[in-house]
DNA sequence: TTATTAACTTTGAAATTCAAAGTACTTTTT
DNA sequence: AAAAAGTACTTTGAATTTCAAAGTTAATAA
């Protein structure tokens, strides 16, 4: 009986965070309307977690000009990628640990 | 690019209870002790994560005693361990969809 | 010029998590 | 017999986290 727990990475124990990091996973550059929209959460909120994610610099920004509209968009970093796939390892070995 | 984190039960956010559930998926009845030294946590709050649990019904509780100690048992319900196989489910899907 | 859109920031409240200390009851040690 | 220790808590309060709502900025559209 081990205990995975503490290889889990506590900045993806939100299920918001959780939630973008795996839209970010497979997805280059997805923009705040659409993570939005996936998440369902308020934009405040939102900009609260990608702050969060940021900070780590787990994910980054970019902003631009689609037509005339402003657009900023998001896509996980290599670290980010990297600590992430590590939490889902963590994830899943106490997946299998509790079959 | 599905969302899954709707299917993701609050109750195993946290990692103490995402650690707990774990190891009483495999151990019919674990005991104070052992799950506070598992999980590294104090008791107090040890205690509060299984009136969190208990109160939801996903875990039981057994009071006996061996030789002339007390010891207190915790089991994970029916409820507990489907509601809990619900959720490695929706983590699967998740990780899934992130490789 | 007023309204709208995008992407925030700020504010504050609610919820969560946690450690520390206290408690009750018993057993072990001195 | 008295003091110390163990078990399993409960209570308290603080720190952290999460969230929604409202306000902001800057641009565009009506």
């Amino acid at each position: 009986m081990k205990n995975f727990i503490g290889d889990l990475n506590k900045a993806f124990e939100s299920r918001v965070r959780l939630g973008m990091m795996s839209i970010l996973m497979v997805n280059d550059y997805v923009d705040f309307g659409t993570l939005k929209e996936q998440l369902q959460i308020t934009d405040g909120n939102l900009a609260s977690h990608i702050a969060a994610l940021e900070k780590l610099a787990y994910i980054e920004v970019r902003k631009q000009f689609i037509g005339k509209k402003p657009n900023t968009s998001y896509a996980a970093t290599k670290q980010g990628k990297q600590a992430f796939a590590g939490h889902l390892d963590a994830l899943e070995k106490l997946i299998k640990q509790s079959i």
